[in-house]
DNA sequence: GGCAATGTCTACCAATTGGTAGAGAAATTT
DNA sequence: AAATTTCTCTACCAATTGGTAGACATTGCC
């Protein structure tokens, strides 16, 4: 059986790509090891990707599609303030906790010295520039307690990671996470960001 | 001039490995690269840690040392509550910011299928169990926010972490962070923590 | 001054890396 | 059925990898 399967291999490499790159960084996955966990030549990872650093970018564009829809999906209802803050961090909690793989590249690609720069900027930029304004209009609104947008930005973003992140470890040391403790672990997650994002509550102005 | 320099020459390996290790991740450092920036050669490195690995984890005990002296130093305080937290995160943020390669390396550290696993457990699960224990007892004494400590305790990592790593890109960027500016956003980071720690402040029990 | 220990180097090596050239099978077009 | 396109493969290759063997210089001890 040769040359039949067309372009489905090209969807294959993607996926598997995907998981390499997240699990072993950039550096420590080489395309014979990622040929063999697809049962194929790198040769033809090669015929589909003119080099590795095409496939690696391939793969971002490619995991930056389902983060954007994630944003998106949550930004749909129209929300505002902490409910929308909570949409969003709720929606991406699910796609990384159904497909972690996601995360794992997103912490490679914001790695400073990654071969990513250029991905990162065209592809999460725009994310993340969309994220922030969001915050700040919702702070002057006096919505959610006013700070640094960026840094609650990013401290939102190292909250999420970081619980996955830990799931993913207890995963890999053998306990496998029930839906109840992942229910329970999001919730956790919530209390923790809107206790720290509901505004001040009296005003010191009198009524 | 051979074989003059002595075992400065170990500090020095040691050094210039733990920047490029927590810069580059392991898999991306190499010893010849390694070499040519300490302007000697790859056999003297060999020389003085019988492999790549065993350099790693030296780096890794290493580093591991001014962790936990930093947590020391904050613990030394006796505080409890709430300042006992910000003490250790005031401590550790400036660990971060004199010594940025420290959190580079903790990063590549908690990687999952990193051949740190081994280093990981024997050296950063020690500081990892004490400052749970410590936010455990605190919770239960009611001077903090009741929630679950490990999830907690990784929300504070991810964000001093974030925090960190936010100065480092602008650096990297050309935006040199002033002193200024690192003050103000480890006092964001402080207003983040303290409005997400503080136990709810009226319990519904009468006076 | 002789000599062992210490420290750095040159010279290699086998394995692995990303990548090229091109053969050949299957599917599609003519 | 012939020709062409699409796809995967075998066969290489130069560069780089972590690591070994051992020469040679320097230092401190006797």
């Amino acid at each position: 059986m040769r040359g039949v399967a067309g372009s489905d291999t090209r969807r294959r490499i993607l996926d598997t790509a995907l998981t390499a790159f997240g699990r072993d960084g950039y550096a420590g996955t080489s395309l014979d090891g990622l040929a063999a966990e697809l049962g194929i030549r790198k040769q033809t990872i090669l015929y589909w990707f003119p080099s590795k650093l095409d496939l690696f970018e391939a793969v971002v564009d490619d995991a930056a599609v389902d983060l954007a829809d994630a944003f998106d999906e949550a930004a749909a209802g129209g929300l505002a303030g902490l409910d929308q803050v909570q949409a969003i961090v709720d929606r991406v909690f699910r796609l990384a906790v159904h497909r972690p793989q996601v995360l794992g590249l997103v912490r490679e690609v914001t790695r400073p010295e990654s071969p990513t720069a250029s991905r990162l900027g065209t592809r999460i930029r725009p994310l993340y520039d969309r994220a922030r304004d969001f915050l700040t209009r919702e702070m002057e609104a006096g919505r959610i307690r006013r700070s640094d947008p960026a840094m609650l930005l990013l401290s939102l973003y190292s909250a999420v990671v970081g619980m996955v992140t830990e799931l993913e470890v207890q995963r890999t040391v053998g306990f496998e996470p029930t839906l109840r403790s992942t229910v329970m672990r999001r919730r956790e997650l919530m209390r923790f960001l809107r206790a720290a994002l509901t505004p001040e509550p009296p005003p010191p102005t009198g009524p």
